[in-house]
DNA sequence: TGAATAATTGAATAACCGTTCAAATAAAAT
DNA sequence: ATTTTATTTGAACGGTTATTCAATTATTCA
């Protein structure tokens, strides 16, 4: 690319509208924390039925350490919440956001079949 | 946990109503593919406007190479697309759905301040 | 109080992945 | 034909991260 005035004038164009690095940062760790199978599973047990940690545990066949860690990072995320009921923590989506974007994936799946 | 008649049927039926192994494990590969700040980066400029490599790779004061290597990354997953001109590659979203996930997961991020 | 159950946490290991660097390909210009 | 420019590619290094294992916290039940 040999540089002029006018691929200057289209990386100043570019730059001033794409959206802040921060939020850029942001939007990316969102993804992030939705892209791993462990999570999408987890996400996707939780939008059938609120679980408690040992039953999702079960069935996805999983360790309950490894399944409270990844819950961490979906806390951390603010895309699961996990209320106590006595011994247990029962987990939920945190808004019913987190069930839209997983939808919005999915749609992606399916029209490039 | 302890196990019950009861909890075992919850197993089954969320085991029944998710969606199978290999649709989950898509839909974290591409969310995958989302979630670095270099691609968000990437798909973010190519949300303005159609660029060539080297264009994208000053914009974001960065080596050809690396991005070279981001792009082929969202070309496996059909997130965009390169026309040979002459020397150059001139890259695009692959489909207005791009957009479309990108924003779902901004609108999120706004919605939780 | 003490044993048992549910879940969290921390450290360690192993696998994965993004960047860099060097080399290779491909097209255009001299 | 040779050089220059644009991009791709492969190997290697370093950093991140998911899982395992062991230990810990917290709550219930005896």
């Amino acid at each position: 690319m040999e540089p002029s005035r006018e691929t200057d004038s289209i990386i100043e164009l570019v730059r001033n509208k794409i959206a802040d690095e921060e939020t850029i940062y942001d939007l990316a760790e969102l993804f992030k924390v939705f892209g791993d199978t462990t999570r999408a599973k987890i996400l996707s047990c939780l939008e059938v039925k609120d679980l408690y940690v040992g039953e999702i545990a079960e069935i996805l066949h999983m360790s309950i350490s490894a399944v409270s860690h990844q819950l961490r990072v979906l806390r951390n995320a603010k895309l699961v919440r996990g209320v106590k009921e006595g011994k247990e923590v029962k987990y939920s989506l945190d808004d019913n956001h987190v069930m839209m974007i997983i939808e919005c994936g999915m749609s992606h799946l399916k029209e490039s079949e």
